[in-house]
DNA sequence: TATTAGTCAATAAT
DNA sequence: ATTATTGACTAATA
């Protein structure tokens, strides 16, 4: 009905700030008067809809910076703009993926990054909230030290709720599993041999484990999504090495970096796994899970078939890449219908209270960026608009560069694996 | 039904 | 105190 307009309206905002349209008639204040709010505020569904292609990495990037200089926390930006937990803020900003592998849920919170970048008084804001928190801590704690409402002993309630249990602190809060370092290190192992085992084999492995099934079918499903990742930013990084001077030496651009070495046959994410951690301390006993009485400290070593020679690179690439390759211009996104899905599952105001606790889709957008430059003297400078960023544009190609051998490796590697699993009889079935 | 994509939330590491 | 890592869960897809 409206949406239209509200999209509208809402592309002008985001689309090309500094050039005041022209005729601004309602002058749109914005003192405490979010009253006309209604058909202005339409979902920033339908902005990330309509978003041009946006450089994630350089978003990123830029946010990152913008948090350092200023001290503000990723929780704070997290909750405050981005409606995320400060652990997915992490995950996003150390590794983002390129904007085409992106769902458009994915790339909402791009989105509202930009947006946010775009805002001049974002840091203010973002300044504002950490004070207000502030105060509001020192209050809480206050009022517990002069005053005597204790707000930690919420026993009544959990102490003796009922009596039939015992063992009051049952697993109502699940244990969290935490693999040790052998468990982790023989899955990948069996990882680089059957990325996608059969259940068949995921019953051996967490047999052989000692672990759960559902723990062993997770650990797959989220190593092969994060090696995933790590390929996307050797994707990106090789990628911006081109030209684009962002801030290679603008002399002596002598022999390329070529820093990966790797060359052949070599996994991509072990490579960065070693980059990552430079050196981790050994001897890291806790074992967690397993239980009290837990398994005896049996040897869990053993891959199924250790049958190694030389490691086949493991990394795969996009599995099914019948993906969407022509993403030719801008907005290839069809209207999503914004369907109604309630969440709902999170967390029910812990105990304590859950003053800002105001997560639930119900809310996802509010006071997010109010953009509205005043139409001051924003110089674009190059940017045509504040949100289509240009640069990104070239970059693309990398006709021989490293990864493109990594890539290559990978595909052998498959095509090993298959070739091998060919040969022998066992029910594998890999899908292209 | 199997997988992927996104997140959460606990807990490790700095 | 913050930031990074990661097992598990919910939707969305194929």
């Amino acid at each position: 009905m409206s949406s239209s307009e509200s999209v509208k309206s809402l592309t002008e905002l985001v689309q090309h700030k500094p050039p005041e349209p022209s005729d601004p008639p309602a002058s749109d204040s914005q003192p405490a008067t979010p009253l006309p709010l209604r058909t202005l505020s339409a979902s920033i569904q339908e902005l990330v809809a309509m978003s041009p292609e946006l450089d994630t990495y350089g978003i990123t990037k830029r946010v990152k910076e913008v948090l350092t200089d200023n001290n503000l926390g990723q929780r704070l930006f997290g909750e405050t703009i981005l409606g995320l937990t400060q652990g997915s803020v992490s995950d996003l900003l150390a590794r983002p993926k390129p904007w085409h592998k992106l769902s458009l849920k994915g790339r909402e919170p791009f989105v509202r990054m930009q947006l946010w970048l775009n805002d001049p008084n974002n840091v203010e804001k973002l300044m504002d909230m950490k004070r207000m928190e502030k105060k509001a801590y020192m209050k809480r704690r206050h009022s517990s030290v002069s005053d005597s409402q204790p707000c930690e002993p919420p026993s009544v309630g959990i102490d003796y709720s009922q009596g039939a249990s015992p063992q009051p602190q049952h697993q109502l809060k699940k244990p969290r599993v935490v693999l040790a370092p052998e468990e982790k290190e023989a899955l990948k192992r069996a990882y680089q041999q059957k990325p996608y085992p059969s259940p068949k084999t995921i019953e051996e492995l967490a047999t052989q484990l000692n672990l759960k099934t559902s723990t062993v079918i997770n650990w797959f499903h989220n190593y092969r999504s994060r090696i995933r990742r790590e390929l996307f930013i050797e994707e990106i990084q090789a990628g911006s090495q081109g030209q684009a001077g962002a801030s290679d030496s603008p002399s002596a651009r002598s022999g390329r970096a070529a820093p990966s070495s790797e060359g052949d046959s070599c996994d991509g994410v072990e490579a960065a796994e070693a980059r990552r951690r430079g050196r981790r301390r050994v001897g890291g006993r806790v074992s967690g899970r397993a239980g009290r009485g837990g398994r005896a400290p049996e040897e869990r070593e053993e891959a199924p078939r250790p049958a190694e020679k030389a490691e086949p690179p493991p990394a795969r690439a996009p599995p099914p890449p019948p993906e969407g390759p022509a993403d030719a211009g801008p907005v290839p996104n069809p209207p999503p219908p914004r369907r109604g899905r309630e969440d709902a599952a999170t967390s029910a105001a812990p105990p304590g209270e859950g003053p800002c606790r105001a997560r639930d889709g119900a809310d996802r957008s509010s006071a997010l960026p109010s953009t509205s430059a005043p139409a001051a003297a924003r110089r674009p400078s190059s940017l045509q608009s504040l949100f289509g960023l240009p640069e990104a544009a070239g970059a693309r190609d990398s006709r021989d560069n490293p990864l493109r051998k990594k890539k290559a490796a990978n595909l052998n590697s498959i095509i090993y694996r298959l070739e091998k699993a060919a040969s022998r009889e066992e029910p594998i079935e890999w899908e292209f």
